[in-house]
DNA sequence: CATTAAACG
DNA sequence: CGTTAAATG
């Protein structure tokens, strides 16, 4: 079975530049969205409901902002999207779905700038990754199978991005940023494409500015992390960078459908 | 000579419909225009500074509101746009040209529809008229050559608008609009068009909602009122409703060219 | 219903 | 540089 996360950086936008037609066609058993910038009531119908899928969504308060999707063959046995902090929980960051003994959690971690193209909202995304990484703690240590997938908002390591040296004091790519991420890999979560791919120059992200993508000078910031119980399940992990429609693209693993 | 006032509603999006052309083809002296929405140096040179044209703007404190900009085929001696009444003056509402004998008044009057969509600023727009009114009658009383001319968001008389009956409470259409026009009438003004023109069904404005300028549901706001002493060079006073570009459409007037 | 700017990414 | 919403008309 295959899972694929995707911030459509609005899905009213990605919908008018085919959404659909790309998720007939992606194979997917559960499509995780980020930056869906629209409450359910707000989509066309064909997109909210589309035939043979069941979809869920969680948006922020805040109109045309942030807000996460889940579309899946199969109705999960359970959604939750808070995480009990207020602050966190009215942004519309998170689903925690459940199918059988798999766990999908769709994240999109908040952005580091904050108003005024400062670095402000570093705390909050720090404190983000902190509540959710507790969150998940328990099923990690009891060895259950749970894929965090999502826009992380921050590469990883050098290679994760076209421009490491210019970026080391940018939001995304700071130190205090990049620890979060260690802090995960360290208790045992695992960067599934990184797993299976050991070379640079794949990215999911592109600033659209410029005309950056065609030159490839992007960065990973979208990732599927499996905790090891699932990791043992997953075949495969890819990133697809030909399909269009947002300035991100959609991230992937398949997976043993025994995992479920 | 031929004077025409048009309220492009944004001359940077007139521009991208043709603006440009037009001008080359409007055989006009003077072309008044109202709500440029946007300061001299937020124009594309070629929209600016015309060949062959002079220009002069006036734009709001407020970004994207209001402005008004007179291209002229030769040099005003003076241009002013000031009527000392801060508030009124932030928002870019005036020019008063001279050209020789002739003075062109070119006025964006204000809109009466305030903040909530109440009628909050019917106050401040008939300020304006009975100011503006104050500042010309002494050119007027003098035999002055005066024309004023643009968008004065109110429709005179019933024959003024296609939907009398139902806007009798709208801003546009209130009873102490029309008063201030009528004080203006009362006073000596001419409204060249209705001179010349008794028969209803002639429209400058129409809304944006629905298909209503293909019906031709219009209103006609915008105008050239002339002085007795202006009015004596008139020749001819028309609307132009075939050109597009905008949700008003340009009228004129055509002066002996002695006026000056 | 269309224009513009502002916030955000 | 693109998406959305808010203000204004």
């Amino acid at each position: 079975m295959r899972v694929v996360s995707w911030n459509v950086n609005g899905l009213r936008s990605a919908h008018g530049k085919g959404f659909l037609p790309w998720l007939s066609g992606a194979r997917a058993q559960v499509v995780a969205l980020q930056e869906v910038r629209a409450r359910a009531d707000q989509l066309p119908n064909e997109v909210r409901t589309p035939p043979r899928w069941k979809t869920h969504f969680s948006s922020a308060e805040r109109p045309g902002y942030s807000g996460v999707g889940l579309f899946s063959r199969d109705e999960p046995d359970a959604v939750e999207t808070r995480l009990g902090i207020p602050e966190m929980d009215v942004e519309g960051r998170l689903q925690l779905a459940r199918f059988g003994k798999l766990t999908v959690a769709n994240v999109y971690f908040p952005n580091g700038n904050g108003k005024d193209r400062d670095l402000s909202r570093i705390p909050f995304k720090l404190s983000f990754y902190r509540r959710l990484f507790a969150e998940l703690e328990k099923p990690l240590r009891d060895g259950g199978r749970v894929l965090v997938v999502g826009d992380f908002n921050t590469a990883h390591q050098d290679i994760d991005l076209a421009r490491p040296r210019e970026n080391r004091e940018t939001s995304g790519f700071r130190p205090e940023e990049r620890e979060e991420l260690d802090r995960w890999l360290r208790a045992g979560w695992v960067d599934s494409f990184r797993h299976f791919h050991k070379g640079g120059g794949h990215y999911s992200w592109w600033s659209q500015r410029f005309g950056v993508r065609e030159k490839n000078i992007g960065w990973r910031i979208d990732y599927v992390l499996a905790s090891p119980g699932a990791m043992a399940y997953v075949k495969r992990a890819a990133i697809h960078p030909d399909v269009s429609g947002s300035d991100h693209c959609p991230v992937s693993v398949d997976l043993d459908s025994a995992v479920r």
